[in-house]
DNA sequence: GCCTCAAACGTTATGTTATTACATTCTTCG
DNA sequence: CGAAGAATGTAATAACATAACGTTTGAGGC
């Protein structure tokens, strides 16, 4: 696996904000959904940060700048973006964070780190997952799943060392 | 896998709950923790339910019963049957639910209907996981995994297509 | 058995996350 | 243009969770 995959790493971040947008832009269109004003001001809000945000922080910025100031603005924006997968909620946190691998049809998998609170988004093959193979063997039907590690990053377990 | 062990499946109920009561007095006096009155009779409403509750959902159980009436004396004992293994925090409900193995240190996986609200709590076997295998490649060090999958289980699968 | 101290418990107050309900505006399309 | 549905805004409230502090209890040392 590529470990730029999995957001620990360093990156260009000025050009992965605007490539992001134009992917979801593009997206959009294509699929006929309106990526209007707010919705797509909450994506950018969560890919600035990079990390996992509160739905009341998107919304404090959100309102900042115009937008309305009461939840149902947040969590209507977050609800467009994670249903068309443009971004994800991080149960453990109930906190959400915009993808790292849109367009692609994906099952997402993420290691949220304690110490410094980043939290990478790494792609999973869905028909090889322990979940599916627990699904088959009961027949039960999936229809999303979740999959979440807290622990601690390749970085902080470095310094931690040191 | 046995499917019993999922959970979907009808069994005997009134044994299942003395059970795991006895084995939770067992475990705690083995390792030398106090299995309390609120704690004990926190766990067996989970026992009993047989499903995820809300923390409230015990705290009135409880609170009926002459135990205290404020949030922390339900989080305080959801806190510890949690931390010692003999409960389950089900981060997509915000809910808790008994183990359904205790003694066996594992990591556990849940199905959760969306139909008739069922949780099954199945074994897995970390480390053939797929998120142990995504820590290795990237160096990241889990401390605690949250597995959870949203679907249809097989019972409320058969009833919508007969 | 008695004392000490940490753990457990209870309560008040507050903080955080999320939804319901309803009025208004904007878009789409015939 | 006019109807229908989607999107937005706001107020109110529900649901989930923790901080802080005083009191009780009982495990463990003497
Ligand atoms: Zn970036
Ligand atoms: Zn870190
Ligand atoms: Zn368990
Ligand atoms: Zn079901």
């Amino acid at each position: 696996m590529d470990p730029n995959t999995v957001g620990f790493t360093k990156h260009d971040h000025s050009h992965c904000i605007s490539d992001a947008i134009t992917a979801a832009d593009r997206m959009c269109r294509d699929a006929g959904l309106q990526l209007t004003p707010v919705r797509k001001r909450a994506l950018s809000i969560l890919l600035e940060e990079h990390r996992a945000l509160g739905a009341y922080d998107v919304l404090a910025r959100l309102s900042e700048e115009g937008f309305g100031a009461q939840p149902p603005v947040a969590y209507r924006a977050l609800d467009f973006l994670t249903k068309h997968g443009l971004a994800h909620k991080i149960e453990r946190l109930n906190a959400f964070i915009a993808c790292a691998h849109p367009n692609e049809l994906h099952t997402p998998a993420f290691l949220i780190c304690t110490t410094c609170h980043a939290v990478a988004e790494a792609e999973t093959d869905p028909s090889h997952s322990l979940l599916s193979q627990i699904a088959e063997t009961t027949g039960f039907t999936i229809a999303r799943a979740v999959l979440e590690a807290e622990g601690t990053c390749p970085n902080c377990r470095e310094k931690s060392a040191a």
